[in-house]
Parts: C-alpha cells; sequence; structure tokens
DNA sequence: GTGCAAGTTGAACGAGTGTTCAATAGGAAA
DNA sequence: TTTCCTATTGAACACTCGTTCAACTTGCAC
C-alpha cells in the first residue's frame, strides 16, 4: 500500500477501506455490543465484502484490539497538555470536557461500557484498558500538577484517582439518564477535588 | 410443582434445579460476560442437561431477564430500610454497604457491568434497568429523608442522584484496580454528600 | 502491451448457536 | 398395579459464526 500515489477511486467519503471497516466496529460495538459485531455484520456495515474485513484484520480479535486502541487514544486526548493555556486554565478545561458534548453522547458512552465489559471477559483487552487507564491518571495528575506546583507527585496521583472515581460515575450515570444537573454538579465536585486547598 | 411436598433428592446442595440453572447463568455472565453465556454452557456449569435450561425459562432471554431481576433485587435491598436503628446509622450504613467485602468482589461487579452493557444492547433490559435504578434512588432519598427531616423531598432526590454517580464511578475503577484508599476515600465523599448542612 | 502485487469478492467449511421434541424416569394418586 | 403429570434427557433442526481460499479486478512498473 502507501506508494505514495493518490487513489484514483477517492471520490467524496470512500476513503480507504480499512477505516470504514474499523469505524464500522466502532458503530456496531457501540449500539448493539459485542453480540452485535460479527465479521458479516461489520462488512455489511461498511459496505465491503467479508473476506475484506480479514484481509485487514487477520482476527476477530484483532478488529477489537484496534477498536480498543482508537477509544483509548481519544480517551488520552482529554487529559492532553495545551502549551496555549495556563496551567489552571488547561486543568479545568479538561475537567469539563468529560461533560461536554463531543463526549457526553450515547454513542460514545456505550462504546465505553462495552468496551469496559470486553475487558471483563478477556484477559488481553484488559491489560490493554488497564494500560490505557494508567496513562490517563499519569495525564491528568500531570495538569494537576502543574496547575499545583505545590502538590507532591502522589497528591496529584491521589487527587486523579479520587476525580477518576467521579468522572467514571459519571459517564456510567449518564447512560441511566440522570438529571443534567446532577452532571453538572458533579462537575463541580471534580473541580473542587483538583483544586482543594 | 410447588405441592407442599418435600422434594425427595434433597441431599446436600442438590436443591432445585432451576435456581442452580440460574446460579450457574450468573456465574457465566460475571466471568465471559453475555458472550459466554450459551444455554450449553449454562447447563454444563448447572450439571444439567441442555434441555432443562430451556424446560425452566422458555427463551434465552427470559433467562437473562430473570438474572438481570435477582441482581436488581439485591441491589435494592442495600438501601432498605432498618428499623432497629438509627436514621443515620441506617444512612451511614447504606453509604458504607457499597464499599464493604460482599459488594466489592470481582465477581458481583463484573456481573453488574455486563448488565448494565446488555441493557445498552437490548431495549427491554434497558427499561427494567432503569426501574430499578429509579427504585434504588428512590430508597437511597427516602433513607437522606429519614436522616435529614428538615430537607425538602426534592432536595433528598438530589443528593441521591449526586451519591448515585460516586457510587457507581467506585464500583467501575474498583473494577479497573484503583486503589482502596480513593474507594475509602470516595465513600468518605458520598457522607459529606449525604450528611452536608 | 505483459507482469506483478495489492485489493476485493463470495462460496465453502467446520464449529457452535437457540430451540424443539419424542422418549424416559419418578413419584403421588387411584 | 395402573394412571397421570411433572421433571429430565439428549438427539436433531435450521441457522449463524469466524476463518480460509481460489478466483477476479485494479492500477502501476516495466
Amino acid at each position: 500500500m502507501d506508494t505514495g500515489t493518490v487513489n484514483t477511486r477517492e471520490q467524496g467519503e470512500q476513503v480507504d477501506r480499512q477505516s470504514r471497516i474499523l469505524e464500522a466496529a466502532l458503530e456496531l460495538l457501540s449500539r448493539h455490543g459485542i453480540s452485535g459485531v460479527s465479521m458479516r455484520a461489520v462488512a455489511r456495515e461498511a459496505g465491503v465484502a467479508l473476506g475484506l474485513v480479514n484481509y485487514y484484520y487477520e482476527d476477530k480479535s484483532s478488529l477489537i484490539r484496534a477498536a480498543l486502541h482508537s477509544v483509548d487514544k481519544h480517551d488520552l486526548a482529554l487529559v492532553a497538555q495545551d502549551p496555549g493555556l495556563s496551567p489552571e486554565e488547561q486543568l479545568r478545561n479538561a475537567l469539563r470536557r468529560v461533560a461536554g458534548p463531543e463526549l457526553l453522547t450515547t454513542r460514545y458512552l456505550s462504546l465505553r461500557l462495552h468496551l469496559w465489559a470486553l475487558a471483563r471477559a478477556d484477559e488481553d483487552f484488559a491489560l490493554i484498558n488497564a494500560a490505557a487507564f494508567d496513562r490517563y491518571l499519569d495525564g491528568l495528575a500531570a495538569l494537576i500538577g502543574n496547575a499545583r506546583p505545590e502538590l507532591s507527585a502522589k497528591e496529584c496521583r491521589e487527587r486523579a484517582a479520587d476525580i477518576v472515581v467521579v468522572q467514571n460515575g459519571m459517564w456510567l450515570t449518564a447512560l441511566l439518564g440522570v438529571d443534567k444537573e446532577s452532571i453538572r454538579r458533579s462537575i463541580a465536585r471534580t473541580e473542587e477535588i483538583a483544586f482543594a486547598a
């Protein structure tokens, strides 16, 4: 592949089929859970023949693993540092982002939930997930450390852990349809934890 | 069935087969997720012939529904009132129970997670789950109301919602192996919310 | 043009799925 | 004993699953 040449059939949304297959898998996983993700269903959703799914992803578990990595990468970006802002603003933005409109969609939350459930059932996925969780915790602790330089690394990590508990609760509870006001108050609670004196 | 007569084969743990089938389904669901729960696997785990599973549960989804109800009943008991204690103690006990050794086991948490994921994939399960969630919220709000009679029903409900966010977060994060100290601090946080002036 | 490699297709295979059902066992009632 | 209903079994059915593979198309290098 990537010989540097341009695909001739690149009209409209017909980008490369591999991404469309991955996207289809994410969509099906979010909507119907793992039991809705069959190779045939993925092929159908992506508008592609069955064989092509196994061409780009040798296994079904390779496909799911790719989906997991894709979501993990997305999660990690939430706590990435942004040099254009003050440390306090970076932290506050990161904390508010988790209740932003891009995150608090059914599609994303449902996807996250199904991936967590998957990680409980498969040890390989569990390891990937745990590593991503650790990196997220590190990222959040770093943001806290920048905004509150007087805190020790251990204290930052503790606050990050406490915040993640509330954030995970928000994600999960949002799926059950808890009212928006409770989400707002929970966001405020994460800020209290982060900025506490 | 229940003619009032005693089963002759009631030696040891050989109680009625229907409960053993349900128990097997719960065990498999907790360990391997929904894709590990096949009628055959349930029969094997329960030490029973395949046909018997469909004899007691006409459908696979009836079986899963029974599992859901069983867990929901268990959850609701967490916020049941206990006339032998003062309202404050009842509330405090309920809040601490969610981090108790019976609850914070991998088996229970994993089961809960898989049921949540299942509810996202199947609308019937979602309705059952949402109803159970509401009853749990009501129970918790009632405990708060008893302990803090000066609060309005609306305020109780709000506090209950905020507490549930943290509790759900604890459950979920406990599965990812967050340290026990963070769980302890989160419990304290739920108590702060409940008893705040 | 010919050659070649990557991309793409769908049929085929064996394994596993949920469900049905005729057959059997067991114990209480007659 | 015979009768009858419940409990229990496992074979059988039609179906879906993940995976493999031979065939075919496409586009670039020569």
